[in-house]
DNA sequence: AGAATTAAGTCAATATGACTGACGTAAATT
DNA sequence: AATTTACGTCAGTCATATTGACTTAATTCT
């Protein structure tokens, strides 16, 4: 048997509001719910997180790690201020996936020059051999999904997805993706 | 101060490997990485799902109640064993997010007519209303996400997609997205 | 008719990743 | 000197998932 299996018995009863009316307007919102995209979504993230899963479930590390690695190997010297910032989670739900990150030896933590309460973090050796495996999945994984597709695709998917983020947020995001290293302070 | 605060602190320590060597095709490998792809999707599939999760709060439910309700939504009839195997996840994990469903009048079961082992799966007038609601949040973000695109762009959008899964699934899928009533078997 | 399989549910134990709220310490800023 | 910031920690909770074993009822296979 495959992994999927699809066969939904019949519906004995379909449901009356379902059935159009013979005003086509009053079924226009209803028909054009974009269910293909929402459903390509979901599946196409989870088999795009699913290669790092399972390479980090061999350490014992989950998803949670792998967007700490990810975010510190991108940002070396991050504060862990901004990583929270970054990851939208708490300082005690980092906490404990930040902690096993570094006894691992996956990620260093250093005192800031300038500031010594800061905890700069940086991914050692082994986190940076670590993170650009991951990283090779996913890029193998995107350049499957734009083969094919017209020149200017991977443009337009960039954009796609930029403008599927909050409006507030963009800017923020942008800035981040395009440097990972500010230099500014 | 905004949501979201990107100031990571200056590298002060440079990783040596990090330096461009001479030869160009060294480097390759790793300058290519489309770390501004993989983090576009973080960002966008989180404020996609955001959405539905701030509706389902106020009903005391999560992501999960939403993935269920979506695809009963989606495929009235369908056997318990058909959306565990859509889900992907185990028959615990359903069985108790399917209970408060049903226990909150969102989704109904019902006897099969030709198998009166199957619990055969729907929405009820409520949970029909609330999948919709849910559904037109995430087509109004992804009409966004199109704006400005040029012509063909959602059709590259679903190709990128559905390319990002994997091939073995791909059919399946298909299947799945394109008929939600097989009405075989 | 009897055996095997399937659909669904349940029990018990566990893991992961998140949360809230409060508190403490050291260092920097005002 | 007072306040704020950066970081860490304690204690408790919650949501979502896991594995493995077992039961019941119904269907299918031989």
């Amino acid at each position: 048997m495959t992994d999927v299996n699809f066969k939904p018995a019949i519906s004995p009863v379909p449901r009356e509001e379902d059935v159009a009316s013979n005003d086509p307007a009053q079924n226009e919102a209803e028909d054009s719910l974009p269910y293909d995209l929402i459903e390509l979504l979901f599946f196409a993230y989870k088999d795009f997180t699913g290669d790092p899963d399972d390479v980090l479930a061999e350490f014992e590390f989950g998803r949670a790690h792998h967007r700490v690695l990810h975010f510190v190997e991108r940002n070396p010297g991050i504060m862990v201020t901004d990583l929270l910032g970054i990851l939208r989670i708490t300082k005690q739900s980092l906490g404990r996936v930040l902690k096993q990150l570094v006894d691992a030896g996956i990620i260093e933590q250093r005192e800031g020059l300038n500031d010594r309460r800061q905890r700069l973090l940086y991914t050692t050796e082994r986190g940076h051999t670590l993170a650009e495996e991951l990283a090779h999945l996913q890029q193998k994984r995107l350049e499957r999904a734009l083969i094919g597709l017209p020149d200017g695709s991977e443009e337009i998917v960039r954009q796609f997805l930029l403008q599927m983020i909050d409006p507030e947020a963009r800017a923020d995001i942008m800035r981040l993706i395009r440097s990972p290293f500010p230099l500014k302070d």
